[in-house]
DNA sequence: AAAATAATTGAACATCGTTCATAATGCAAG
DNA sequence: CTTGCATTATGAACGATGTTCAATTATTTT
């Protein structure tokens, strides 16, 4: 039964991202195949081939939406704080409790690896960008008495000592247990970091 | 052609760890698979199964051995130094070291996962830990005003936050480039983190 | 020399990503 | 209303994956 514009190419592209995101979710990285992806839509491999590259390109897009969502959720609950440490703090909190709900969504972003001998797309990184950019603005009121240079320095290092603190936890290999205590230990890296960096 | 005794249950053991090391540096994680492994030893893929329980078994030991390797290494460049500071930082910078001397190796302890039933086997879980009581025997006589519990609390920040550089770094998406830029941000993260966790 | 035991094989199975000739459908022209 | 064309979707096919296990071969024992 090969059907014609049941749904259009753009609706059956949103229709599979939505998919993917949910078996991504519900399954893991791993539990992700074309096969599911096309059967949970009502269509078959092949025409996923029509809308995607390939799986790289879907996951890639998926991801990119989900990057989309965790940058759109920093940001709202960012704004919900006046005191720029605090709106500084709050960014490493959402972007941990965003990875606690959903874990595989969350890891999904980084356990992706394109074939060595391709090049992640611009857009891709720029969304990733974005997102750094979200600590370097938040940090920025805090170390007037640095240089620009320092300040995309101090963001890049607390981002990614946020995010590896992250993925220790959710992996299992830094021996806590509870979002709380990923959260403490967040806080703690930070808090240290800032007295540091500004000196009080 | 069928042979018996030419290589003992652990010799065969031994070769296919060392081949799948070996393949899995130079192709990565994804590039690993059993028939290539049995190929590089001369067997065939039915051998491994009576060697190990299955590829998630053969990967573990694979990262085992790679966390015997750092772990070894970081004592070693440790002890070049006296100062308990110098000390600790040396920690990080060998870490990252290894990280981009070998980052397919070093990738395939954290993108490997066993399938979600099934949990980390204990013996693994204890090499972890003694990676990161490295960091924290190296903290300690840096931190004597602060209780036990701090300094463990310390010591998974450091290290999460440096692995996090590491692994941002390496999967580009730090937009950093050469390792030497990675040793800076990770030097300014001990840097600032330990002047805000001691009072200078 | 024959029988028992142990070691190794490789074909078989289900699943994977990917391709593409084929079939089915909707639409326009006659 | 039929015919033909262009579009859309299919699903069988290919090579690769992890895993199993009856069958085969080599060694040891009797």
């Amino acid at each position: 039964m090969s059907r014609r514009s049941d749904h259009s190419r753009e609706e059956i592209r949103e229709m599979a991202l939505a998919a993917a995101e949910t078996i991504a979710s519900e399954q893991g990285y791993t539990g992700l195949s074309a096969r599911k992806v096309a059967s949970a839509i009502g269509y078959t491999v092949g025409t996923l081939y029509l809308v995607f590259d390939n799986l790289d390109d879907l996951i890639l897009q998926v991801n990119g939406r989900t990057l989309d969502h965790l940058h759109a959720q920093m940001v709202k609950e960012q704004n919900q704080h006046q005191d720029a440490r605090e709106r500084l703090l709050q960014l490493g909190h959402t972007y941990i409790r965003f990875a606690d709900e959903d874990p595989h969504r969350w890891e999904m972003i980084f356990e992706h690896h394109l074939p060595e001998d391709h090049e992640t797309p611009k857009w891709f990184l720029e969304k990733v960008a974005r997102m750094f950019l979200l600590v370097e603005t938040g940090l920025e009121p805090l170390a007037k008495q640095h240089s620009p240079q320092e300040i995309t320095q101090a963001a890049r290092a607390l981002w990614g000592g946020v995010h590896g603190i992250c993925i220790l936890a959710v992996t299992r290999k830094l021996d806590v247990v509870g979002v709380d205590s990923v959260q403490d230990l967040s806080q703690s890296l930070m808090d240290n970091y800032l007295r540091g960096f500004t000196g009080h």
